[in-house]
RNA sequence: UGGGCGGUCGCCAAGCGGUAAGGCCCCGGACUUUGGAUCCGGUAUCGAAGGUUCGAAUCCUUCCCGCCCAGCCA
């Protein structure tokens, strides 16, 4: 028997597992499925569940099916198969040959569904949405039965036949449960099993004309995977005394539900109705845009997997409602990036310095280190002249109190290269806008040099002028400015919540022109600033674009809108 | 007012009768050629009230608050 990793987080459901393990349940085995709807893109809500179905099957030796619970051909399509599959695949999981389908098991299903209303379990009903709404009941009263109740079983036999054959219009009839019309649990009142749908399946096509609802086609999917251990999320706790009724009446292997609360993150919104209506209202450029919670936008931001999962560990997985800080996401990924990026100078708003004592036409190849995390990841030369780009940040003509960058009169370091010390600006005469500024340098405070250990306050970055590359720059802000988007004023939905200001696109940016090789996909750290992925869309080798996946911490700017504050 | 499930630090979350883990955020400080990283240090008595017990976040009772359910969605 597997037995539990050192050192892995546990949870509630983990607990079970390790239990019935011992207690020898299911014959030692662990068998768990994730099982999307193919009716969108998968987001990091998803990933929570990917990790832990997986997760599980994987600590404890067991496997993990991939099942597309596709039993409602209205709303899915194989766009949303495709990109599933990516996805997960991304995230870093195997299904190996398990790549299954509630719709495959379509014809075991209606099976089933005969053999209930051969037991009596089951009945046509001719009531439409309306009046079974009405026999419902209500969450204070008991229901009624259908008139339809008692039908003989010939009769519901020969009915639900020329349902599926497509004898009746959409709607006319429906087949189901005959279970409890006075039960507390409004989910017993008779649930539906199957339904008319006159529809074209994106696998099936128009071979059925009836298709299972989730109620009843869930658990016996599960059931016919030899699934142990079915997870989903804690909206379904009032549907497992119905998943238990239908696997009992059928006497088939009987997987345990198991339910857990759902992701909910600060600042972003994570159901499928608001994340496709963000995309078909083009309030993002599609599902896979930078600013989306989808796993293909994370990706397209520069997220790795590696981050996605450690956050989906460190959250942990119980019952309690909650949501999730937006930085716990964030720290993960920097606390990732930070140990592989590769550091690299680029200059966002430049600003334009000439060092006047630096003579003209020289130019310097100055060491850079790649990765001070990891020095293995060696060093590259950068190339110093007389005119250089800095950041129009790092500068301030009036500096405020505890700025340590460069100033009229103040010092600074260039990194890598030599202290330089500002002593004019230059200003539009029109605008009063800084055009450049002006600065000598130390030649004896060369980086690296005996007499390099001068200490000055700041370190700033910097880009050659002559050597520098243009590119475009993406930041990204919270879609939404709200930490729940749901909190509108009054008589507005949560799209009133959308930032204004979550994309912010920079076209006159300067980087390192060893950059012009890098690949989509490819993640760097832009010294001071934070860290950048090419973007795979957009960008080409002629013009660069890269993405901000998640700024560096700032302390600076923390005390300078605490000061603002004030 | 029916049923189901929850309520431990600002946000997640361990704990399962023996005297409150950890992570994120935040605040100090050390170090630093990224105001980055790293390293130290700081911050809760467990929804409330009773009760059982030598001892309770953990057991019992009552109460309060939150979430989910009346799709032929999943």
């Amino acid at each position: 028997m597997a037995t539990p990793t050192e050192g892995t987080p546990s949870h509630f459901i983990r607990n079970i597992v390790i239990e019935d393990l011992q207690q020898n349940k299911n014959a030692s085995r662990v068998h768990t499925r994730f099982p999307p709807e193919p009716n969108g893109y998968l987001h990091i809500g998803h990933a929570k569940s990917i990790c832990l179905n997986f997760g599980l099957a994987g600590e404890f030796g067991g496997l993990c099916n991939l099942r597309f619970d596709d039993t409602n051909p209205s709303k899915e399509d194989v766009e949303y198969v495709e990109s599933i599959k990516e996805d997960v695949r991304w995230l870093g999981f195997d299904w190996g040959d398990r790549e299954y389908f509630a719709s495959d098991y379509f014809a075991q299903l209606y099976q089933f569904a005969i053999q209930l209303i051969k037991a009596g379990k089951a009945y046509v009903c001719d009531l439409n949405a309306d009046q079974i709404r009405e026999y419902r009941g209500t969450l204070t009263e008991p229901g009624k039965n259908s008139p339809y109740r008692e039908r003989s079983v010939e009769e519901n036999l020969d009915l639900f036949e020329r349902m599926k054959v497509g004898e009746f219009p959409d709607g006319a009839r429906t087949l189901r449960a005959k279970i409890d019309m006075a039960s507390p649990n409004l989910n017993m009142r008779d649930p539906v099993m199957y339904r008319i749908l006159h529809a074209t399946h994106h696998r099936t096509g128009d071979e059925w004309c009836v298709y299972p609802t989730y109620d009843f086609a869930h658990g016996q999917s599960d059931s016919i995977e030899g699934i142990t251990h079915s997870i989903c999320t804690l909206e379904f706790e009032d549907h497992r005394p119905l998943y238990d009724w239908f696997l009992e009446q059928l006497n088939i292997h009987h997987p345990q539900q198991i339910e857990f609360a759902r992701l909910n993150l600060t600042f972003t919104a994570l159901s499928k109705r608001k994340l496709l209506q963000l995309v078909q209202q083009g309030h993002v450029g599609g599902w896979d845009d930078p600013r989306m919670p989808t796993l293909a936008g994370f990706r397209r931001r520069g997220y790795t997997p590696e981050a996605i999962r450690t956050f989906c560990e460190r959250i942990g997985v119980a019952k309690r409602n909650s949501t999730v800080d937006i930085a716990m996401l964030e720290h993960c990924l920097r606390e990732d990036l930070n140990k592989r990026a590769p550091r690299v100078m680029a200059v966002l708003r430049p600003l334009k310095v000439v060092i006047d004592n630096y003579p003209e036409g020289q130019i310097e190849e100055l060491d850079a280190v790649n990765n001070p995390e990891d020095p293995s990841m060696g060093t590259r030369k950068v190339s110093f002249s007389r005119e250089i780009y800095i950041e129009q940040d790092d500068f301030r003509e009036e500096p405020p109190k505890g700025f340590f960058r460069l100033s009229p009169g103040h010092e600074v370091r260039l990194r890598y290269a030599y202290i330089v010390k500002c002593t004019g600006v230059v200003k539009d005469s029109q605008t009063g806008e800084i055009k450049e500024i002006h600065c000598t340098y130390d030649p004896e405070t060369k980086s690296g040099s005996s007499q390099s250990s001068r200490k000055v306050k700041a370190t700033i970055h910097w880009l050659s002028a002559a050597h520098a590359v243009s590119a475009e720059v993406r930041l990204y802000d919270q879609l939404f400015i709200k930490e729940d988007p749901d909190d509108a004023p009054q008589g507005l939905d949560w799209t009133a919540n959308l930032n204004s200001h979550s994309l912010e696109r920079l076209t006159d940016c300067r980087v390192e022109p060893f950059l012009t090789n890098a690949k989509a996909g490819e993640r760097y750290q832009f010294e001071r600033l934070g860290y950048f992925c090419v973007d795979s869309v957009d960008s080409s080798p002629g013009y660069m674009v890269f993405n901000r996946a998640v700024t560096l911490r700032d302390t600076w700017a923390k005390v300078e809108r605490s000061g603002r504050r004030r």
